[in-house]
DNA sequence: CCAAAATCCTATTCGTCAAATAGGATTATT
DNA sequence: AATAATCCTATTTGACGAATAGGATTTTGG
């Protein structure tokens, strides 16, 4: 049940994009998002084609071009992106509401799995729906003004560190750390 | 965000078992799984191998062998079968409770999308983790008592047709309809 | 003892596609 | 004219997901 590195890459851009416009940076080359992000430039640049071509960015050719959203960012939800760019939240196709796809399974109307599965996609979609790209991007400012990144190297995770649940949005709102 | 089809299968598979014991019907071997879900023989061969090698299935040799739960209903969540078969609920490594990836991203700490994936991934649990393979099974056999399958082929759905939000587990338990 | 039904084990294929790379035309600026 | 940048089309590559294959072993009943 993974994102893709298409749909997780572009939704660091449209982050990244995000906080540009919030620092009103005017237009990011490519090359720059590519270079702050760790990110393929050509792969990237293929990316940002999609997401162009969707309405979500747009480019201005030439020197000193770029990419910059063309659209509020109380307007973009996650979910909306996500589903461009990796597609379905469903867990299986026979429990999309926007792509569905019948499952081999012999008897659909009964299929507990399904009905577990159209639960899931829900849970997905209440949390990919609810928040847009402006929260997102707002999250991670609070974030980054409460606890300021260092300029040297961050401690790094060993591996056998996990993602901790109350890191979540959810979570640091409910507990007042944001 | 796909399950694979081998997660998808196993957990077909363990409904299929599950059912089998509710009927008491002992042992059930992998050939009839197979026909009855419209699965590879040889593919399914392999999953329940898996399934054996975890504990959640145990076998019987020979002639009149066959596959049947190693496990109480009651003791197998949904979630568990997922992360053995298909991986990790999170959609993205440095999101995961159990499989903890470090992502590319500059940085971790401030990340508003590992935030957001974190919530993605409790929401998802929330569920999986929840619901038990006899819950499952449960839903499964009430679904059918109020709408007996009709014997011949039910009506096909139509590519364009969508998987109702209103189809999942918590709607129809908080509707009334199970 | 044999045939049939079944699991168990190891191996392989293959096709798709995800992830990434490449080259060059065109645009805008200085 | 050079540089920085987008735009467009194409290709590679390698991984792995999905499936197939063959045969050894076990169990049962005749």
């Amino acid at each position: 049940m993974t994102l893709t590195k298409r749909g997780e890459y572009a939704l660091r851009t449209m982050i990244r994009l995000g906080i540009a416009e919030w620092n009103e940076e005017g237009v990011i080359s490519v090359s720059n998002i590519a270079h702050q992000e760790h990110l393929p430039f050509k792969f990237l640049e293929a990316i940002l084609t999609e997401l162009r071509n969707a309405g979500y960015v747009e480019s201005v050719r030439g020197k000193y071009g770029g990419a910059k959203l063309a659209k509020p960012m109380k307007a973009i939800t996650m979910g909306e992106i996500v589903r461009l760019i990796d597609g379905k939240l469903a867990p299986i196709g026979c429990a999309s509401e926007t792509e569905y796809e019948k499952c081999s399974c012999p008897d659909e109307e009964h299929c507990g799995l399904r009905m577990l599965m159209i639960d899931v996609r829900n849970a997905i979609a209440n949390i990919l729906d609810k928040y847009t790209l402006h929260d997102v991007v707002d999250v991670t400012l609070r974030k980054q003004e409460l606890d300021p990144p260092k300029k040297k190297a961050v401690k790094k995770p060993s591996k056998s560190r996990h993602a901790d649940p109350a890191d979540g949005f959810l979570a640091l709102l409910k507990n007042g750390k944001l």
